[in-house]
DNA sequence: ATCATGCGTGTAATCGATTCCACGGCGTCC
DNA sequence: GGACGCCGTGGAATCGATTACACGCATGAT
């Protein structure tokens, strides 16, 4: 592949004006620009970025590394962080960590060695050393979605608490008193908080959360699946089931429908994180949506004011009910489907 | 960051020394070595990826580009495919061209500034010029699920040859006669493969497949619903659609939903690439299943037997039909679910 | 004793860019 | 006319690694 000192030696000039000409010095006279520019074309030329960022210590990109990719909540999520970014001029280099924080480690360690200019992270758990030392290396950070209390790094993530008011309420009003949750790992933020919300939302309306109503979950279908069972098989069984993501949802479905029990008719389910496919399922499932498009560009810009020297801001944004047929009564209330 | 340097004046040895320490070269006492390993660990030193891929020319990175991230069949494809490359000590950069070729080229092009060792493409069209300039150039890669006639480099793909034979029969069984389809885009190989095998298998069973009967999709959800639309609109509809993908079967079942439709009483459906949330939608969707995770492993394997100078193997692998209760009948038949 | 061999090590070139500094030429001002 | 400054340009250092080559020293063969 051709480089730049090809260029310089077809154009007949130094390699300082070609790099000049391509990173648009003005102090390059308007001959020797379209010499350099002629050669360029004939040789095909594109810059090493390998070599450029060598020299400059900046790669334009940015890690981001997610609990889950198979999660469709956090396929959108890297799909508008790769659109943001690149509409900011960086590029993305996705790392999936299974809900593994080893290999949630081995991602955070390869990106870094590759010298990314910044990284942001959904932890999978409470934070590793190595976490901990990212930002202390002073590579810049950013939390989305969960986060690690006790690191200082700016959070961009969506609030549930009024959402799953809104639901217990929805839930309360359809008459519904046994409200069971599947909770995700204790070691993350969003596994703690929606269930936190959860208990506080029913303290509310005077219900009780016993211990046997909350299922531990890891966020993946199989984890629905086993509490659920569970539920299913407790003498006095709840007649709804929360789970705190969609995949623990489907786990949900899986075990209900196993059991020979319909949605809502038998036991209601809703979910946390909205998904096209919840329109589809059978029955419509009710979930609380987050703002998934505004997360994403909100925790980049976030990263890259860190990486520019600009001051970022932690952003907060509601999620909020999207109420189907799942937990039963006429959807004529729903406030919004799909 | 610490660099090569640093270590070298820690350990009180040469570069050169702590280098050899590193690639585990065998001509280092063992005293140099303990005292690198010492300096290494006492400055939590760790290699720059991009110094040492501009001295040795690799990366030790493979570039993903698919067409559409958001589909959960290239989010699993992308998932498997990292795993393997991991395997085999590459990372991944996974390009997401949203179906648009210049997206893809944008992405090809930063990949291979980016000195990637090998790319993986599904591509979003019949080939940009680009496109056929990157074996030119030197880059080895390797064509997933779709690929461009003409370039010559290895495929991996699924034939759904057999399967959408079985598909047909299985409707016809069923009593259905009017069968449409909604088709991918035309410049796409599996946009057209699955409609000449469909037209195939049904003019094996002696039915006609008449020009309305041919939707015109993009693989989105949206075209999937348009396609649909207008089957619905004709004065004798299709007594089954079958969708080329999986998102426009989402698109289809938002339509015939939106004209108060069932499924299968008024309408069956049925759909190439299967997801697990087709076991849960309303009604359960039959659907025509990829081997994904071979697939994926397999092309990385023939991209890695390419980069490291063996001889890389295109390989075939068949799809297969999951029966459910979309099409009618009383779904006793399947061969399996989820 | 002499010389070849080989091992461990360091020096320096190299990868492909960016950028500081110096230099020659020219115009301007006094 | 000479001093000064600016402009366009090239030479060379630099980023952090790898690696060819050379060198010093110990060992073994002759």
């Amino acid at each position: 592949m051709a480089s730049i000192k090809d260029v310089a030696a077809e154009a007949g000039v130094s390699v300082a004006t070609v790099s000049r000409v391509l990173n648009s010095h003005p102090s390059v006279s308007e001959e020797a620009r379209t010499r350099v520019l002629a050669a360029v074309e004939a040789l095909g030329y594109r810059p090493n970025a390998v070599a450029r960022s060598l020299r400059t210590a900046q790669t334009r990109t940015l890690g981001l590394v997610i609990s889950d990719v198979l999660n469709p909540y956090f396929t959108e999520l890297a799909r508008f962080v790769e659109e943001e970014a690149r509409a900011l001029g960086y590029s993305v280099i996705i790392g999936n960590a299974d809900e593994r924080p080893e290999l949630q480690d081995h991602h955070i360690r390869t990106l870094i060695d590759r010298r990314i200019d910044g990284l942001l992270v959904s932890p999978a758990d409470g934070g590793s050393p190595l976490m901990r030392d990212v930002t202390l290396g002073g590579t810049p950070m950013v939390f989305v979605d969960r986060w690690i209390p006790g690191i200082d790094v700016p959070v961009v993530r969506a609030d549930g608490t009024g959402a799953v008011k809104d639901l217990v309420a929805h839930l309360h009003g359809l008459g519904h008193r046994r409200l069971a949750i599947i909770a995700g790992p204790a070691a993350t933020t969003t596994g703690n908080e929606r269930v936190e919300a959860f208990r506080e939302a029913m303290r509310g309306l005077g219900l009780a959360l016993p211990a046997a109503y909350i299922g531990q979950g890891d966020f993946q279908a199989a984890s629905g699946r086993r509490a659920t069972e569970q539920f299913l098989a407790l003498a006095e069984p709840p007649e709804v089931v929360f789970a705190a993501d969609n995949l623990m949802a489907l786990g949900a479905l899986d075990a209900i429908r196993a059991r020979g029990l319909r949605v809502p008719d038998d036991i209601a389910l809703a979910a946390f994180d909205d998904i096209p496919w919840f329109v589809h399922t059978d029955p419509p499932i009710t979930a609380i949506a987050q703002p998934t498009a505004d997360l994403a560009r909100a925790a980049v810009r976030a990263l890259a004011d860190l990486i520019e020297g600009r001051t970022p801001q932690s952003v907060t944004l509601p999620a909020r009910l999207v109420v189907r047929r799942s937990c039963g009564g006429a959807a004529t209330n729903q406030r919004s489907d799909r």
